[in-house]
RNA sequence: GGGCGCUUAGCUCAGGUGGUCAGAGCAGCUCGCUUACAACGAGCAGGUCGGCGGUUCGAGUCCGUCAGCGCCCA
């Protein structure tokens, strides 16, 4: 035990002493009924971990710590998520390359010492490797991070999203959707970013607010009339690109239309005007033009009314061959379409804007000019550039057809708090299509499919070769399916390996499969699934939580756990979300380093579940007091406690300390009520509160006491309630404050806290009052106040205390006398019983007779 | 446009089922170096609980409505 106890170098100590005894190993003996399973989020580990991730991994590891003091066998596994474009996008940066599928693998292959410029295209395998590489690195210092956080994890079961196991599970169950019927591939529009060059799913869209305009344009009636209709759009560039007209079918403007055609302007081509309940009167002329496509309602109106199809905008976001005057792009004046066109072909979305937007005011098409607005776009959320709609060969699982399940299974789950159920059923209302699970990207798990090519060399679509299960995980674009030589790859009568890999939302649906040894390890799997707790911030509901959800509904038949435990964001002190683009993101070392790790830990639990919090570092200062008073009250503690340190309940204990055990007592069950709702901040505050107030009244009441004679019937009764105090407190703390609590448990005990039962009741003996320590504490309050507003010390003596109130109360105070004339330095102190009166009143005489009294 | 949450002392927040619920911590002010702790202790002061209306003997606490802030979904 250190004279002068300090913070300083229990995170390194302490966190390296759990490693070594394996304090937060998984006992897998244990049956179901005494685990509690937490499905812990893998953090993006290209990403960079922010105070937010402390916050609310903190509450998750404080939820765990108190259940394992519960008993309960803590099956609590992390992973990393490092498949997906972060890493991909952050592998480019850092070493300057670029994964070029077309490119041979080169077992030679070092990457520039600086990042390249212009990017050295590298093959597919070895663009792999860096990005195996790079994660790996990655990993360690999240590893750090967290290690030095406390979070309890049993690193023994520790896990990434690109590993074998998760690609063998994520495999698997892929395979088992298709034999299900559950996953289907289909050529429809997609979502797609013209930058990444992916499809992109719903749950990963994102409405910007952008500057656009609107710009009316004039379609000539087909009847050679000379009439024309006027629409407005905010994608001219899209004209070349129409396939119909539409309003709503009760507009009296154009229901004369309806049925009719009109010439598009520049290209001439000849489109029906038709009728659809979606198109919207108010907007604009309240007729809008149809492509292939500008936007969802484009494409729900294609599906709904049959319309052809006339793509111009090609994956790269460029406008691509527009062949007017060819089938399916007959124009009244062909000659004319083609020249006009020349000039957007290969041109960018924004540029071929500003080109056709001079080409129609040349012509006369261009009605007055753009009215600028402000709209919602459509953004890939990684994205720069607004997505686009293209059409192209996806795998989908299908998510539509189980919505009501989904909704049912939502009220299955236990929300904390239970409002946050409305998020996941907003969004499960509000899916528009199946879950588009292909990504044409590279770092990720590979769909375990080839397909069979036909003797003209091109796939067999519906002829797909799957691998058996027990081959798992496999890679089509190196591994051949069984039967055919490796050779036979893209050869006529061969195969082609499927070139996409998953989203990354279809691995890490997966976690409580992949964590749990669903397909590797059926005995853990049985002792931890379903799992007790989901912790995870509301920001990922539609996707983390969503997709888990429909992985088990659909793979398990379950709930994949009973609990979702949500926890609230960080915000700055002006109430902003804290984001880069805002530059105003917190790295979680910084207040780590300046507080400690028990201080980060004690704001974050300071919060409930569900609630944004400030970030907040007086409240770190706070923790930080508390860490280090646990220290010192210890210390004075067991200084009074000499070396009895054996609980032997003495022949009597004394009415004060029966009644600051009954006080403890209390807390105690506060505490654990708390922690059962997974309320940890009240919990916190319960132990917190009473902390003070130990420290400050009964710890002052029984100092004189307890450094007694340790053969005293009194002495002997203070030093067991002061340890039998002691204990209860520091775990009631240590879920909280693991540092602290553990050193000053270390100076008193073998073995680590962490361990140790949480508090149960009965500490104090059957009939014991805690209004007696209130009391007690009341009077000495009033000596105190008196002593302040005489601006004396509060070592001076008092000559004489007189005390009035109800006989109840007297007889209370009677057995606490002699502590309270040690903790106050009073001479003399008179109980008198004032019939009558409720309160208490104290009269306080200070220092010798004669001096200036005072009452209170 | 729809949904959810928030609005209580200068700041950050507590306040199950309506009646000492007007609280805590921090900051502020005034004292005190008292042998666990000055990275401390003691004390003081601080709010008509966002506005309006209603239910009730009685409402931060329930209902309605309005306003502001934040988030989610269109």
């Amino acid at each position: 035990m250190p004279d002068r106890p300090t913070l300083d170098g229990l995170e390194a100590k302490w966190s390296a002493a759990w490693e070594e005894a394996g304090t937060y190993r998984f006992d897998r003996t244990r049956p179901r009924a005494e685990v509690f399973a937490v499905d812990t989020p893998p953090p993006t580990v290209s990403g960079s971990l922010h105070v937010g991730h402390v916050f609310s991994y903190t509450q998750a590891d404080v939820l765990a710590r108190y259940q394992r003091m519960r008993g309960k066998a803590v099956f609590y596994p992390i992973g990393w998520d490092d498949n997906g474009l972060a890493t991909e996008r952050r592998v480019q940066n850092y070493f300057g390359v670029r994964c070029d599928p077309g490119q041979p693998y080169d077992p030679d292959f070092a990457p520039p010492a600086t990042p390249a410029e212009p990017a050295v295209p590298i093959s597919r395998p070895n663009f792999i490797e860096l990005c195996f590489r790079l994660t790996e690195e990655d990993e360690k210092a999240f590893e750090r991070l967290f290690r030095r956080l406390a979070l309890s994890y049993d690193w023994s079961h520790h896990y990434t999203t690109i590993g074998v196991e998760a690609r063998r599970v994520s495999q698997a169950m892929f395979l088992r959707n298709l034999a299900r019927g559950e996953a289907y591939r289909h050529e429809a529009p997609t979502l797609w970013d013209v930058d990444f060059r992916t499809a992109v799913a719903q749950a990963e869209l994102e409405d910007r607010e952008r500057p656009g305009a609107y710009h009316r344009l004039r379609f000539q009636l087909a009847d050679g009339s000379g009439g024309a209709v006027e629409i407005e759009t905010t994608r001219p560039e899209l004209v070349p690109a129409c396939v119909a007209l539409v309003a709503h079918p009760d507009d009296e403007r154009y229901r004369p239309l309806f049925g009719t055609h009109v010439l598009t302007p520049l290209f001439s081509v000849k489109v029906p005007v038709v009728a659809h309940h979606l198109a919207e009167p108010d907007k604009g002329s309240g007729i809008a033009m149809i492509c292939t496509f500008g936007d969802l309602t484009d494409v729900t109106w294609w599906r709904e009314l049959a319309l052809p199809t006339r793509t111009v905008i090609e994956r790269d976001g460029r406008l691509g061959d527009a062949p007017f005057g060819s089938p399916g792009w007959e124009s009244d004046d062909p000659e004319r379409a083609r020249s006009y066109y020349r000039e957007l072909e290969g041109q960018t979305v924004k540029r071929a804007q500003a080109r056709i937007v001079e080409q129609m005011r040349g012509s006369g098409d261009l009605v007055g000019e753009p009215r600028p607005i402000t709209h919602a776009v459509k953004f890939y959320e990684k994205g720069e550039r607004p997505l686009e709609i293209v059409s192209s060969r996806q795998w989908y699982l299908k998510t539509m057809p189980l919505r009501e399940r989904l909704l049912e299974r939502g009220r299955q789950l236990s929300w904390v708090p239970p409002f946050m159920r409305a998020r996941y059923e907003n969004w499960v209302d509000g899916l528009t299509g199946d879950w588009a699970l292909s990504r044409q990207r590279f770092f990720g798990v590979p769909f375990p499919v080839w397909y069979r090519l036909g003797d003209d060399g091109e796939p067999v679509e519906h002829d797909l070769l799957l691998p058996d299960e027990s081959r798992l995980p496999i890679d089509p674009s190196t591994d051949a399916p069984e039967g055919y030589d490796p050779a036979e790859r893209g050869k006529p009568g061969g195969f082609a390996g499927d070139p996409d890999v998953m989203d990354t939302w279809a691995t890490s649906s997966l976690t409580p499969q992949i964590a749990g040894g669903y397909l590797s390890d059926p005995d853990l799997f049985e002792r931890v699934f379903p799992m007790d707790l989901r912790p995870q911030a509301h920001d990922i509901i539609r996707t983390w939580l969503f997709s888990t959800v429909v992985r088990a509904e659909l793979e398990n038949d379950a709930l994949p756990w009973s609990h979702a435990a949500i926890s609230g964001w960080i915000l700055d002190p002006d109430r902003k979300k804290l984001s880069k683009s805002k530059g105003n993101v917190i790295v979680p070392a910084e207040p780590i380093e300046a507080h400690g790790t028990d201080a980060v830990r004690y704001w974050a639990a300071s919060a409930r579940l569900g609630v944004d919090s400030a970030y907040d570092e007086q409240q770190m200062k706070v923790g930080r007091r508390l860490a280090i008073k646990i220290l010192n009250a210890t210390r004075f503690m067991l200084s009074r406690l000499g070396s009895e340190l054996e609980l032997s309940t003495p022949a009597s204990i004394e009415p004060l300390d029966r009644s600051m055990l009954a006080g403890l007592d209390t807390v105690v069950e506060e505490a654990t009520v708390a922690f059962d709702a997974y309320d940890y901040a009240r919990a916190l505050e319960h132990a917190e509160a009473f902390f003070w107030r130990f420290c400050d009244d009964y710890l002052e009441l029984v100092k004189s006491r307890a450094y007694g004679d340790a053969s005293s019937p009194t002495t002997a009764s203070a030093r067991y309630a002061l340890l039998v105090g002691l204990e209860a407190q520091l775990r009631l703390f240590a879920p909280i404050l693991p540092y602290a609590t553990e050193e000053a448990w270390s100076w008193f005990h073998d073995g680590s806290i962490h361990l140790e039962p949480w508090p149960g009741g009965g500490l104090a003996p059957a009939g014991s009052d805690p209004g007696l320590l209130r009391a007690v504490a009341e009077v000495l309050a009033s000596v105190r106040k008196a002593k302040s507003e005489a601006h004396v010390s509060m070592r001076s003596p008092v000559h004489r205390c007189i005390v009035r109130g109800p006989a109840s109360e007297m007889a209370l105070l009677e057995a606490a006398v002699g502590d309270l004339k040690g903790a106050g330095v009073i001479d003399e102190l008179d109980l008198l019983v004032a019939d009558g009166c409720s309160a208490l009143s104290v009269e306080v005489r200070l220092g010798e007779a004669g001096a200036d009294d005072q009452e209170s």
